[in-house]
Formats: structure tokens, sequence, C-alpha cells
RNA sequence: GAUUCCGUAGCUCAGCCGGUAGAGCAUUACACUUUUAAUGUAAGGGUCCUGGGUUCGAAUCCCAGCGGGAUCACCA
């Protein structure tokens, strides 16, 4: 406790003067943290849009927000104010704000005991100024939050170039509520995404399908292959696996009579990250009963396209230096196909030890363990999957590498599945799902060799799973959609770390990283 | 996990061949009643990420560690 108390004491020179404001505040009866509702009829956009054309309805304003930086010349100022909308400038005069003879609102509080990020209340109307800049006039200020650490200042020159602007990635998401206040950039990038979902949750509802929840806490992580994290719980003193999918619960309630549902689901997966792999990430997954591939490829490139039409107003987006436009219909390419144009190979009836040599041909390095569908995939993944950069749906994968899908009508040795390429990464996978309760209980079993064959992600068996489909299934048509993906790209952000609004980080430790604090 | 780059004031950064730490913004004080990266004058502010080593002397060179970025591998 002393300790903690010490380390509490370690403040910087900014850190004390901003606590002895406080006090003085205090002093002056004034409260840095009242509570009584502040009372808003304003926002900085609203003024912004619509002062011009309506000024009789801004004579009498009242907007709360953070004070973002002051431009003091003796006996008036210029400062701006920051609301969750944007940024107005705002002008205050000593006479005005204190008409009598007390001058101490204006000499003290205002010029001395506020600062940069504190929030504050203010009162006035709208003007112009002689330059031109719409203002606020104000005639009364509140302190209604003191801030007690010096916020980073990025200015902004005439030609509108940032300086000082804080990029230091560690800082940024560490300190995200920093990040949010002072890069404007960054909370549009979040409002974007919480378009898209929006966008995507209207279209699923109209279609009539219920939006669901499944469990988190799973006692069998299936639905996918990777590794789970894996917890404990005490009461059952059982082992549970946080979700690496909800794909097998998604199916239990489509067995359950439902025709149409969807989750925008966390999952988790314990492995390796990078600037595109978050432990937790989000995926949106649906089902719908009586569809098939087919039906779901059309219904996924209307859903996208109207994702960015809803965003944008065009489908057309720019991504890195690229243009990629989302309109309807997305091109269709079988996977041998693509691996027959980016290599020349055709493996459409190939054995295991035939790929196995193409991969060597392609300078692919493979291990004992990989099976077929792993050869074929990894010949995809290294020479075909990159090329994909305008949305392309490669389809009809092969059935050692999709366990959960439904045999292909026409093709013998393939599955009824489809993934969505777009900028050479995959955004959506699909398929018409396997309901044939014996052949599932099969592949599962496959599953199971993989595993003794050393493959540590191949599936666990899901008994309870398997009962229900040998309750019948109808026929039904499934998608996992990344939405971390989804958003980088319809936001033009290249890490996922841009696009989460606390990427996971290791965890600050002030004993052997004091450079970071934690005070 | 591998490779590589980075870590200096609240923030952004400079700091050469090793000689004892600087700038701008921010902060503090003073001046200034339409400024807009406001301005002028002055001042304060550092565990140079941590620990070891080399050296008369280390922010600087070497080793190890911590944290972050990028690339690769794995994956969604």
């Amino acid at each position: 406790m002393l300790q903690f108390l010490q380390k509490n004491m370690e403040l910087t020179e900014q850190e004390i003067t901003r606590r002895h404001k406080l006090t003085e505040l205090q002093n002056l009866g004034i409260n840095p943290y009242p509570p009584e509702e502040f009372k808003i009829n304003v926002t900085t956009a609203d003024i912004k849009e619509n002062y011009e054309r309506d000024k009789l309805n801004y004579k009498d304003i009242s907007i709360a927000g953070r004070l973002m930086g002051v431009r003091d010349m003796g006996k008036a100022a210029f400062a701006e104010i920051q609301d969750a909308t944007g940024r107005i400038q705002f002008y205050i005069k000593r006479d005005e704000i204190c008409p009598g003879e007390d001058k101490t609102l204006y000499d003290t509080v205002w010029k001395k005991l506020l600062d940069i990020g504190d929030i504050i209340g203010l009162t006035g109307y709208v003007f112009t100024t002689k330059v031109g800049e719409i203002s606020i006039h104000v005639t009364g200020i509140k302190l209604l939050s003191k801030a007690l650490r010096p916020l980073p200042i990025v200015k902004t020159d005439e030609s509108g170039v940032a300086h000082d602007v804080v990029s230091d990635a560690e800082f940024r998401y560490r300190q995200r509520y920093v990040d949010l206040i002072i890069n404007a950039n960054v909370k549009d990038t979040f409002v974007k995404r919480s378009q898209i979902i929006n966008s995507i949750r209207t279209t699923l509802t109209n279609q009539g399908l219920l939006e669901v929840e499944t469990p988190i806490l799973q006692s069998i992580p299936g639905g996918a292959t990777a590794r789970p994290f894996i917890t404990h719980h005490n009461a059952l003193d059982i082992p549970l696996y946080l979700r690496i999918a909800n794909e097998l619960y998604l199916k239990r309630l489509i067995v359950g009579g439902f025709d149409g549902v969807f989750e925008f689901a966390k999952d988790f997966r314990n492995e390796g990250m990078d600037r595109t792999h978050n432990p937790e990430f989000t995926v949106l997954e649906f089902y719908v009963a009586y569809k098939d591939y087919n039906w779901m490829m059309t219904f996924t490139e209307n859903l996208l396209e109207k994702v960015t039409m809803d965003l944008y107003g065009t489908t057309l987006i720019t991504v890195g230096e690229k243009q990629i436009d989302f309109k309807a219909p997305f091109k269709r390419m079988t996977m041998y196909e693509a691996i027959k144009e980016h290599t020349g190979i055709d493996i459409s009836n190939m054995n295991e030890d035939e790929l196995r040599a193409a991969c060597k041909q392609l300078h692919i390095e493979t291990t004992p363990s990989m099976g077929k569908g792993k050869l074929i995939d990894e010949i995809f993944g290294t020479k075909c999957e990159g090329h994909y950069i305008q949305p392309t749906f490669i389809t009809d994968y092969p059935v050692e590498m999709s366990p959960l899908t439904k045999k292909h009508r026409a093709t013998s040795g393939l599955v009824e599945r489809f993934e969505l390429m777009i900028n050479g990464k995959e955004i959506a996978n699909a398929y018409t799902e396997l309901n044939d309760p014996i052949e599932q209980r099969e592949r599962f079993e496959e599953q199971a060799k993989l595993q003794e064959r050393g493959d540590d992600e191949a599936m666990y068996i899901d008994q309870d799973f398997l009962r229900a489909l040998e309750y019948a299934m109808p026929p039904t048509a499934g998608i996992g959609i990344g939405i971390d993906r989804l958003t980088m790209l319809l936001t033009n952000n290249t890490s996922i770390q841009e696009v989460l609004f606390f990427p996971q980080m290791k965890p600050e430790n002030p004993e052997t990283n004091p450079r970071t604090e934690t005070k």
C-alpha cells in the first residue's frame, strides 16, 4: 500500500500543477466535478451545418465539451471546444463574463485554473468572426470536469498539416481514450465500424433472420479448426473453452425450427498476433434454411454492395493504392480453376502423392501431417489467394478441408463451399451445410484421425451436435464474415489494431518497463 | 515463433568519432479586448526503457531483458 502511494506521488511537474489548481478551484467554492446536469441545446456539428441559414436559432446556446486550445490576448481570448461531433472556436471576453467589479472568473478561473483537456460547459451565442469563422461568443463558462493529466497537443496549420501528431502505436492503443480525443480520423474509423454492423443487421433483420446469442463458454470448442483458450469452471469443476466459432450452435437453432439466425460473435483463438490477427475478434455468422451456397453467394454480394452504398454512397472503395468495386455480382471461380490459372497445373484428378509432387514443383514446403485438403489449401494460399483484389468467390473446395460442408452435387471429392476473396484476403467463408448426420459423424472421425497424425488444429467430435443433426436439420446455407477484416477494408486500414478499440497488448509492467506508466 | 528497426522532457523529435542533454509545442510568470500552428519576454521541467559489461568517462559501444512497429511463418 505504501509502495502504491509512493508511486502515486511520482507526478510530473504538469500533473502537480493541475492538482494545485484543483485545490485552488475548491478554495474558490468551485466543484471541479459538479454532480448536476449541464443542459445542452446544441452540438458543434449542428452549429456548423445550420447556423448560416438559421441564425436566429443560435442566439441562446448551451454546449459542452473538452477545452482543446487557447489563444489568450489578455482581457479576451479565442479558444476551442471539442464535443462528440467536432470542434468549434469560442470567443471569451473578460468584461462580458465578469460584468461587475469581480473579475475572478476570468482572471483566475479562466486564465489560470482551466487547462487544455478540461471538460467545460459554455453558454452564449453564435457569431462569425471578422475572418469568417463561425464561433461561439461566450457569456457564461462552467467547469464540468477537471483534467489532471496534460493532453498531447496536436496543432494544424493553415495548410491543414497537423503537427506533433501522436503516431506512436503503443501510446495510441494503450491509451485509446487519448487517441480518440486528439486524432479525429480514429473516431471516424470506429463510427464506420458501427455503421457497417448496423447496415448488415438491418439487411439480415429485413430478410427475416433472427439475431441470437449462443454460448461463448463451450465444453467442446467446435465449428472451426483453431487452438482454443481454455478456462475452468469452479462450481462444475470442468474445463471450458472460449469459443473459436459459433457455427455448431447456430445450426442447432436451425434444427430447432428457426429458418434464419445470425450472430455477431466474438470468437477467441489462442494463436499468434499480428496486423491481421487479434486473440479475440468478431465474426458475423448466419444460417438460412432451405437455401444452398449459390443462394448465399448472391445474397452475400448484395449484402456487401448495400453496406458500401450505406457507408459511402458508392460501391467503389479505395484501399491503399487500389480501387475495389463492390458492385454485385462478384466474379465466381472454382478453386481448381484458380489454381490452374495461377500455376498452370490441373490438380483436379491428383491423389495425395501427386499433389505432394506438385507442391515440390511449385517450391511449396510440405509436412507429412498434411493431408490432401491441406496440400491443396497450401497451393491456393501461396499461389492464388493474393491475386484476387476485386471481390471474387472461390468455390468448390476439397472435402478433406471442409468437415462441416455438404458434398458437391456434381463433382466427387469436392464440397459446396465458397470463400470470398477481396484485396487478396479471405473475407467470408460459406457453404451448403452438411446435414447428413451419418456422414457428419464420419467426417468428424476423419478429423480425429488427422489429430492422431499430428494435426493439433483438427476438429473435436461434438456428440450433441451429431444428436441434433439426427433429429434432421433442413438443407441450409451458412456463412461467416470477418467483421474486423471487412472493417479494415472499408476504412482503408492495414492493421486490425486500428479497427479494434482495445487491441490485445502485453500488460504494462512498471517494474520492467517504466516507460509505460500505471499511475 | 524467426528476422529487423525503434525506446531521450507531458507530446513530437534532434543529439556526429564516447566527454556528462537540446529544440518546438505543452507547463509556469509577465504583457496583450477579433485570434486561429496567435504573438513577445523570461523561467522551470530528464531513472536518456531496465540490468549488466567495456572505458578515466556511456544517451552514444557490447551483452541480456522488457515493450512496441515492420516483414516472414501460422491462422480468420
